[in-house]
DNA sequence: CGCGATAACGACAATGATTGTCAAAAACGC
DNA sequence: GCGTTTTTGACAATCATTGTCGTTATCGCG
């Protein structure tokens, strides 16, 4: 159990759930993603659907989101490293990418010996469309 | 309902808790709080805790933490805006103030045109004495 | 100083997302 | 094709947090 049968199996379940995130755009809980994918027509148990997006969590595959509300949130998080901008009223969310930040942040780390850093940013507003 | 009675009581209880957060270094649950509070004698309910925590996070005069485990953290965060480098392995907090990253993220959201802007910034890494 | 309105408390139940469990089914290597 | 091993999925369990609502304490005012 140590290497060559790694065996991360290719399952309908897991394309599906791969493909309805290559499709859908901005973040959806795993419950949303999980009725999506019953619309579809596509028999996939809650439980797996979960496991799935931990999966692709773990490879760095897909984004998760923790908002103050409860649920998390994940997304399609294909190329490079970016962070988030979320209206508080609507819930519109812009990509922002800040190589500052990044360096910033692995300095820092670096600074106190801190190894294999990694880092989470979100930047809460009230969009112009929410302002009065 | 408008005004005048705005009404925020003085309560015993709630000076305890405001007390402890004043004496306790680092971060803690709620319930860590609320069993402190009983071992000191001081008879709390659990969802006071909450909702006084709840409050003083409105209020600005503590700071929220949501670690990937699952608990909410809370800690005075008295003076100043600072963010947090935590140990995956041994939990230890560092703080570090990231005047760069402040203005970065106010800059942005207003090229965005958001107003009202606040952020949320955690770094993840593995501290020296946790590096093998 | 005392009284009444009303905010706050608190014990308990409810909620609800996430995780564990484990037998059955599917996938891959040979 | 066949057996082994991963994966699935229905269901139950967990557990922090929130709602409820009668009771209690606080504060403003007479």
């Amino acid at each position: 159990m140590s290497e060559s049968g790694a065996a991360v199996r290719n399952t309908r379940q897991r394309s599906a759930v791969s493909a309805l995130l290559a499709e859908v755009e901005g973040f959806h809980s795993a419950q949303d993603l999980h009725a999506m994918l019953r619309d579809r027509g596509e028999r996939v148990g809650l439980t797996t659907v979960y496991r799935t997006l931990q999966g692709l969590a773990d490879a760095g595959e897909i984004d998760v989101m923790r908002p103050p509300g409860g649920e998390h949130l994940y997304r399609r998080c294909s190329e490079g490293h970016h962070h988030h901008l979320v209206c508080r009223a609507c819930g519109r969310t812009v990509e922002v990418a800040g190589p500052t930040v990044e360096s910033w942040a692995d300095r820092v780390a670096a600074q106190h010996g801190f190894t294999d850093v990694s880092h989470t940013l979100e930047i809460f507003g009230t969009c112009p469309t929410c302002t009065p």
